[in-house]
DNA sequence: TCGTGAGGGTTAACTCTGAG
DNA sequence: CTCAGAGTTAACCCTCACGA
């Protein structure tokens, strides 16, 4: 296994191994972007290029070229690149206090060449484990940024059902049903849960399904199978709720993802994970 | 047969406002 | 801070058609 360099340009230690772990709070992405037309996703995004630039669109504006880009939640976004892998990485914006992330995410004062290299050296470091490990946020987030990210304090009411929601994505919460549990009326809990997460409830559970599509990306299963397990009433919802989020259709995912290494929950342990925790 | 896209009806959820 | 009601919105669900 390689030992990660702490500083300079680290671009070829990244092999061609495509990996994603998966945690209920992150998504650690290295691998094939495809051809994406617009995507929404519901999660804080960072694209980081491995070698050659990037083009991104956001909101339908200008492109921009880049090597590192933040897309905040549900912004409708486009991005090409002719390289053929990228790295991307997605914060559940639910989980983690908004003001105290890394300068990458916060504002301009980031240095974007070190947050690259920090990017692509934990990258490289991913690419040496042999093995499924499994896989904790904490560690994760050590291994990229140096340090746990602050989480968000939240409302205890809503936080319990968040915390439902993410132990089962692909389960149905009616949002009366979720009121009760909480103690609250029908519309104060949708008026509060607005409130504590910036987003509306279905709109939250909405991502929160499409996002367990994840977890069966490498799967060969029939699409319809695969919808049905993520908790879709059909194939054509699951193919045009995909699309929507993801800018591509489930087809063209699962082709791409067919070689790809899902790590995920817990905990995750290796020499180069150990030595890069004590690095960090 | 399977995956995808489109159209239309239904209904749950959202937003706003006002009141206790 | 909490609740209730009314009007609006959009997600859901179903069906059908088409192409590979």
């Amino acid at each position: 296994m390689k030992q990660l360099n702490s500083a300079g340009d680290n671009r070829h230690h990244i092999g061609h191994q495509r990996i994603m772990l998966l945690t209920p709070d992150r998504v650690f992405y290295l691998g094939l972007l495809g051809a994406p037309s617009l995507r929404k996703c519901g999660a804080l995004m960072l694209y980081a290029s491995l070698d050659s630039p990037f083009s991104l669109c956001l909101d339908g504006g200008h492109w921009a070229q880049r090597e590192l880009a933040v897309v905040p939640p549900h912004v409708c976004h486009r991005i090409i690149t002719n390289a053929p892998m990228i790295a991307s990485i997605m914060i559940e914006p639910e989980s983690v206090n908004l003001t105290r992330l890394p300068d990458v995410f916060t504002g301009p004062s980031c240095d974007e060449t070190a947050t690259l290299n920090r990017i692509r050296e934990a990258y490289a470091c991913l690419q040496t484990i042999d093995y499924e490990p499994r896989v904790k946020t904490l560690d994760v987030d050590c291994l990229f940024w140096g340090r746990a990210l602050a989480p968000r304090a939240l409302d205890a009411r809503v936080a319990a059902i968040i915390n439902k929601i993410r132990h089962d994505p692909t389960g149905h919460y009616s949002a009366c049903a979720c009121a009760a549990e909480s103690g609250l009326s029908f519309s104060h809990f949708l008026h509060l849960f607005k409130q504590e997460t910036g987003v509306a409830f279905r709109k939250f559970q909405a991502w929160k399904r499409a996002r367990a599509m994840l977890y069966h990306v490498n799967r060969r299963d029939a699409l319809i199978d695969i919808a049905l397990d993520v908790g879709y009433p059909d194939s054509t919802h699951f193919s045009h709720t995909i699309r929507q989020v993801y800018g591509l259709p489930p087809r063209e995912i699962f082709a791409g993802s067919r070689h790809l290494m899902i790590l995920r929950q817990e905990p995750l342990r290796t020499d180069a994970w150990q030595r890069s925790l004590a690095a960090a």
